[in-house]
DNA sequence: AATGAATGAGCCTTCATTCAT
DNA sequence: CATGAATGAAGGCTCATTCAT
């Protein structure tokens, strides 16, 4: 039965969705193939008509969702690198909140991922760490924010206190840090507070 | 074959260690009974002697790493705030070192534990990160270190990036983060540079 | 590898014979779920695949054979009543050479079954004992053969003492009573002896 | 620890006592050697200095029941035969109630044993189908109550008939048939009615 | 391409048995 | 004698993976 690559490739989509659901609701191990293709209405076999293994699929999943998170996070700005920072966690932010499922597993992985799996995942985060840390790089030594950090691992710092709030907010059921909050907590406490210049919302 | 309390207390210890090992190695669902069993120098059904199940086997080496790494963080003190949160930080991180099986199965817990778990798991760093707020709680307004932020998300914050450095410092094979910087990085992340007073380092 | 279900339900038959065989060979308890597979020419898992457990494969097993027991005794006739008894034993006893192993299962489960399937496994005589009842039941007093024992008590003790008979049958290696004396030794013990009128076999 | 011989034997008897129990609730694959000796108030390891393994166990309760059913049903009367018989069956449901596990375990292995242990367990009920024959077989031909039945099948069917009687007795929670009725049903069922002073049916 | 029946390695758990204390 | 810690074979069940249809 040929299939215009549209129609593989929109298979592969809901695979890869209803995959990143369970990935992110039980995590790799508990994950069952079974569950996983009957989720997104195909039977088993179809999943290994696109994904080697269960751990490629994972991998597939995770990359996906490394891709959007960084895409998330670009953003071409001129502002100061206080507010694109918070700019760029709360364009995070947002991509955590359209694709939910997709989200918890990028932060599964980049809070503590499998330890088998870490030559192969461990790039996940980088591409939104780079992201984070050319926001300080390329800036004169006037306007650097944290000139007793290093940038490189302020960005890693930011992204990954991100991390941990969104794991609290999942913990707590979406409310102990909610979504909105994330970003000024987190630039807060590694930034400082938001500079009272001349009226800020 | 009846044994001295001291013989049975000392098999236990011997299979927690060995259970540290295999679940800070590759995680609850990954660790094999049998190999534990076997690291410790018994055979399989010894570890039903002394534990329910796989899980209850689990969580009996969260609550001991818990309730060690808790007593590592207890710093009765009268120094400075930050020098008090360093301190804390690096018996924290003295305990790492001597109990590297431990510490992993307690910080991947703490970083994101199993979900079905997590009603039992959830309480191990409470006490640490209590021991950290608490370190702030009680402090006169004129010597809050960040008067921006609550002491408990501070707290949890401390906590979690030094968890977060944890991962990083493991991840990288001890070297990217070692176990000595880590507290004052932390520290210098969230409360700012140390005063350079009359001069330190 | 999409079958008929015809071959499905081949396979299925195929199982219940070998688990028939097995759990009249050596009981629920002692019986393998791999040894009853393989002899059925599967694998293990194959068993899984048409019965959630070992339980539910036994009840399956036992259901079936009540099911083929019952319809054996089913004989419409208007002979007299103890002719109708004789030939609807003979029946029954006609199916356990038939299916020697479903009877076996049938059999042990009437005499003394698995206390903790009780309630699923009790009702599996049931239908043989009505058959056996409702030859009386509908009788006019003058015909009654044993007025003076309820007509349900003396069904449950024909089909209880050929189940006994059976028992003896097999562990006497079939000989000490043969199969086809069982009928006639049954009704002989508890409905008299057969009537000499004008000559019988 | 020299003891003496009847410390030894009331050991014995009270895991003999506690083996009937188990095996009479749950049977011999289900009951469990830890449970049987915590019961009876020793260790584990008690009951392999009685006994060589589960199996012996078992016999030996087996063998106890045996024993002890015969004798019960051992009964010089000059009374007429049915009345005998009736006298044997009463004798030993008296003993069905006053040793319950044990009585459980008799009559189940009658009814139908472990096949792997037949050669050891079928002579359990044989005595006491004897002790029933014997009633029949020094009879003058005048007084046979059954002469169309030879006297060891009918002794094997008043046995048989007796152990399903119990076995409905405890299913049906001890009321179906009570103790008391089952002496009587099984004697009407198989050697006719009581005589009604002058006259029999 | 999709299916889902078949497979079998793997794993947790139980428990009869042994034996040092 | 009694104990109970240690053992390890056994077995039920799961599930990723294969492949004929």
């Amino acid at each position: 039965m040929r299939v215009s690559p549209r129609t593989k490739e929109a298979t592969r989509e809901s695979l890869l969705a209803a995959a990143a659901d369970e990935f992110g609701r039980i995590g790799l191990e508990r994950a069952n193939i079974d569950a996983i293709s009957v989720r997104a209405g195909y039977a088993k076999g179809t999943v290994y008509n696109y994904f080697a293994s269960k751990e490629d699929l994972f991998l597939a999943v995770v990359e996906r969702a490394s891709r959007d998170a960084v895409a998330s996070a670009r953003q071409p700005s001129d502002a100061p690198p206080r507010d694109r920072v918070v700019l760029a966690l709360e364009a995070f932010c947002g991509w955590v909140r359209d694709h939910d499922s997709f989200a918890r597993v990028f932060v599964r992985e980049c809070l503590m991922g499998t330890p088998s799996l870490y030559p192969r995942v461990i790039p996940a985060e980088q591409p939104l760490v780079e992201a984070l840390g050319s926001i300080f790089k390329a800036l004169p030594p006037a306007e650097r924010v944290r000139p007793d950090v290093p940038s490189d691992v302020l960005a890693l710092a930011l992204a990954g206190l991100t991390d941990l709030a969104l794991a609290q907010h999942w913990a707590s059921g979406g409310t102990k840090p909610t979504l909105a909050e994330i970003p000024g907590l987190v630039a807060t406490l590694l930034l400082g507070p938001q500079p009272q210049s001349r009226g800020t919302s």
